[in-house]
DNA sequence: AAGGCGGGGGA
DNA sequence: TCCCCAGCCTT
């Protein structure tokens, strides 16, 4: 789909003008380094901006520079990541920080295929960061460009497929303002995010809204069509607390997957046929070399995930000497729980374990 | 091309 | 409840 010139001049017009008056004030848009920029767009990615303000915040402070972050230990790392979820993301940010203090002089990339050579740097990211903090022409397409673009030209079909995509990338690639590529990128977005939302957007607050074709239609907000969703499945688990000291064990978890490198209380998926408590005893003494231990049950925990639907049966043990069961495992004082790489879920175990 | 990956916010 | 969020990576 190939745009009128006036059109396109229109659009940029409309956006940056009403981004310049309504724009919330953001750490990384007051300081847009690539560093800020990177770390922010790594934070926001399927997560709100609420959510990620404080988390960059504190990673900031930490970790101020590219070579602080890669001078870090990635357990530290993974603890000021604590709770934001996507757990990958911080790896790769990790990683991602080693190669460009080690490899790259600790000079940012300002090209593509430069971005997106690092971990966890996809192409929106990518543009993102060449817009925002090297003021390049380059592209967008997120959830809210998606929204905004699918609403203004009333694009049919599914977004998220190959046509679909490549369609919003050219009209991204069109619209964006080569004068002013990162503060258009941002009035997309910010206009996703605070207009033309999801169930009720505020049309009568659109800057745009004289050229959208949805609205002329009547429903903006069946546009775009809604994501066919996957079923709820059920997952349940069993998870041992045990104490010794005043401490309880956590272990860790391998690197890749769900939680990867975080620690936890031990614990294991249970088939539905089978007993929680033997399942339990089984992994204990295989994995940890600990026998005959008297688990007492404490109660269930539930916890959302995604499509999954968790049910935790929680027991606990007291440990009468303080044994090493084995090289990952560690013994933490509950108090410091919240100093350490756990999930939202392995803390409401220990809420239901050991009390608030 | 499809699924997996956390957790929270809003309707 | 259900959908969505400044997506990316693996299979």
């Amino acid at each position: 789909m190939k745009l009128p010139p006036e059109t396109i001049a229109s659009i940029r017009r409309r956006l940056i003008g009403w981004f310049a008056r309504h724009q919330r004030v953001l750490p990384w848009r007051s300081e847009p380094t690539a560093y800020r920029v990177w770390l922010s767009e790594v934070m926001l990615q399927q997560t709100q901006v609420a959510t990620a303000l404080p988390y960059f915040e504190r990673f900031m402070r930490a970790f101020p520079t590219v070579r602080a972050l890669a001078g870090a230990d990635l357990d530290d790392v993974l603890t000021l990541w604590a709770g934001l979820g996507y757990y990958s993301r911080a790896r790769n940010l990790h990683r991602a920080a080693t190669i460009i203090a080690h490899e790259l002089g600790g000079r940012f990339p300002d090209t593509p295929a430069g971005l997106l050579a690092l971990p966890g740097v996809g192409r929106y990211s990518a543009g993102a960061i060449l817009s925002i903090a090297f003021n390049q022409p380059a592209p967008i397409v997120d959830g809210n460009v998606t929204r905004v673009l699918s609403r203004l030209f009333a694009l049919r079909g599914d977004p998220r497929s190959p046509a679909g995509l490549r369609r919003l990338w050219s009209l991204a690639e069109q619209l964006v303002d080569p004068r002013r590529p990162g503060d258009f990128n941002q009035a997309m977005m910010e206009l996703g995010a605070m207009v033309c939302t999801p169930a009720t957007p505020s049309c009568g607050k659109c800057p745009v809204a004289k050229l959208c074709r949805a609205l002329a239609l009547g429903q903006p907000e069946r546009f775009p069509p809604a994501r066919r969703r996957s079923p709820v499945r059920a997952e349940r688990w069993a998870v041992a607390v045990l104490r010794s000291d005043a401490e309880v064990l956590l272990v860790r978890r391998e690197a890749a997957g769900r939680w990867g490198g975080l620690r936890e209380f031990p614990g294991l998926v249970v088939p539905a046929s089978q007993s929680a408590i033997a399942a339990l005893r089984a992994m204990l003494r295989e994995r940890l070399a600990l026998r005959n231990v008297r688990l007492s049950p404490v109660g269930q925990v539930r916890h959302q995930l995604s499509h999954r639907d968790m049910t935790v049966e929680v027991f606990t043990a007291a440990i009468p000497s303080r044994i090493e069961p084995s090289s990952d495992a560690r013994w933490v004082a509950p108090a410091d729980l919240s100093s350490l790489a756990i999930s939202r879920l392995t803390h409401k175990i220990a809420r239901a374990a050991l009390g608030a």
